[in-house]
DNA sequence: TTGCAAAATGATTGCGCAATCATTTATGAT
DNA sequence: ATCATAAATGATTGCGCAATCATTTTGCAA
């Protein structure tokens, strides 16, 4: 037997198809006995709706386009997950987009995604081009801005603010004793260059903010990279005593290159790393850093984007993060 | 002006609809006059296929349908990583599915995946139910099988053998001069299973097999339960000497407990683990993995899903393995 | 040149659904 | 009881494309 069309489900049900494509997806609008009546036709047939159809008809499709800078960097593999937690049971599906880092990438994917109109986008960080936004804007749908906070989203927004998770983390290292912080940092997008902001806030506050203590590139993060950017640190800042690092891999590779110098950690050189990917509480020493609430960011958005209940009630929502003070920033 | 359609493009081309519809899908069919003037009025009006109507109209979808056990696994995140590569420019995009390593549910997505039928199918392992794999069949579409390898596969495969690579990787521990190798694994999923048999296959080919060199969860995979499982296989196995671990995650936290009990690597243990995900080149002292092609494979299974040229002759590739011998287990 | 197969192009139709507008039925105020 | 209004349900239509079948043009052997 071919698949059952709403056609087909109406005669089960003795109403007509438009009636039980209102009872499956406005059912606020048939009455309480249609609505059941309908129900148990569908399960009976086995009645599974055709995207394509409604989407071609409404011109509106079932999917929430989810743009992240890439798929192999762990912080937003967190991310989807939460994502995916929201969605599972649903009505909607993930439609994923890889900018690669780069806002015009964003904007082209964006466009190509953006027909037929989706249900919701969800989108990291605030760089948005002009353009991008204007077509966010003339959607017409519900768009969340995620991984960072502003009082002034394009309509959502979760994520929580770098400038001070960096700031905070800084000053957990001076508080700690630390006396000539570097900071380290690869991959330097927006966000990490606020965690350079906020880290230079922080010496400032405290002394003198020092060029030379600052290490970062453009290449992608990966644990090698910290090693790399410890010598180029301690080279160019010999009296270097503790570096903070703009995420968990650099951080871990900082520790094993101190490990393969033999400088002692966090006795010689304290370490604080961002994002609390798993591994830095478990390296020897573990390693201090700033735990982010990845997963919750991305379950949230995706709650907010369906507007589904126990959505928060405000548009912007700022979770915040701790410090996850471990053994490598533990001067006795 | 609303998005142009087929029928603007032909106006515009002075054909016919359906005659752009073919000079797009099958360029072969047309003349290369045609064809030309078709490019440049596409070119013109900026016209964009839409997918809902070319799937309503054929009841087949441009998606390649991907199953993979876990999105947050890093293995996968390559695999994935591989596709991406694979379809980028194509005409296809990609449909993921999580089946969180459960048949049953890995049978349930897929069905509704399959409706409309998509372009082509990429699923992990072998160990379809018999309703998936007739699922597979009746839909008549590519189906490539990744991460393992089989003589028999449901169409085309790509991986490798997770026996033979255990047995290598088990016997270059012996090798090494180890003589109490234990076993250590986490997510007891088909392939490891394999492993664990290559591993005892090594052991009983060189003397005596115990059972109580092994100990395994079927908890999901993590750092701090390497150092739980290491624990586990010490108490009941104490004359151990060297671990086989059945991936990255366990071996690097097998190695970070041996430094908080100030177990010798590799003179008092020997470490070998599985996959080579990068940070176990990068530890102190680095660990001996087994380097698998993930990436490779994603790439080659979007190949030729899509029967890209540069797909392999043969529907069965086996893109072995290689032993990164490190550290780890380098007694001297 | 003629004839005929093959190649190229066109016309019609329907995929399954939801937007729109039309109609019927229930509700409640007077 | 009457009417006004709202709520519930139905009929028609078109979304943009490709399957199917029909027609025209081309190539080329005899």
């Amino acid at each position: 037997m071919p698949k059952p069309t709403l056609v087909d489900v109406g005669r089960e049900a003795g109403v007509s198809a438009i009636t039980v494509s209102r009872a499956l997806r406005s059912p606020e609008k048939v009455s309480e006995a249609l609505r059941a009546k309908v129900e148990i036709a569908v399960k009976k047939l086995g009645y599974v709706p055709n995207q394509s159809a409604s989407t071609l008809a409404s011109n509106k499709s079932s999917s929430i386009v989810v743009m992240v800078p890439s798929i192999s960097n762990n912080v937003f593999t967190d991310v989807l997950g939460g994502i995916s937690d929201a969605l599972h049971g649903s009505r909607f599906n993930m439609q994923i987009g890889y900018t690669n880092y780069d806002s015009q990438e964003e904007e082209r994917i964006l466009r190509s995604f953006l027909n037929p109109t989706p249900s919701g986008v969800i989108i990291s960080g605030l760089e948005q081009t002009d353009e991008t936004r204007q077509m966010l804007e003339n959607a017409g749908v519900p768009v969340v801005q995620i991984m960072d906070i502003s009082p002034k989203p394009i309509d959502m927004i979760v994520g929580f603010s770098h400038d001070q998770a960096a700031e905070t983390a800084t000053q957990h290292l001076i508080d700690s004793g630390y006396k000539n912080i570097g900071f380290i940092g690869a991959q330097m997008d927006p966000r990490s260059l606020k965690r350079l902001a906020g880290f230079k806030k922080a010496i400032k506050d405290n002394g003198e903010l020092r060029e030379q203590c600052i290490a970062v590139t453009n290449e992608p993060s990966n644990v090698r990279l910290g090693a790399t950017l410890l010598d180029k640190l301690t080279s160019q800042f010999p009296e270097c005593d503790a570096v903070f690092c703009n995420n968990d891999d650099l951080s871990v590779g900082v520790l094993f290159e101190c490990q393969r110098r033999g400088i002692k950690v966090p006795e010689e050189l304290g370490i604080c790393g961002f994002n609390d990917l798993g591994i830095s509480s478990e390296t020897v020493p573990s390693i201090t850093s700033v735990t982010t609430p990845l997963r919750e960011i991305g379950r949230l958005a995706g709650v907010m984007v369906i507007g589904e209940e126990g959505a928060p009630s405000t548009p912007i929502v700022d979770l915040s993060y701790t410090i996850s003070a471990r053994e490598s920033t533990k001067r006795t």
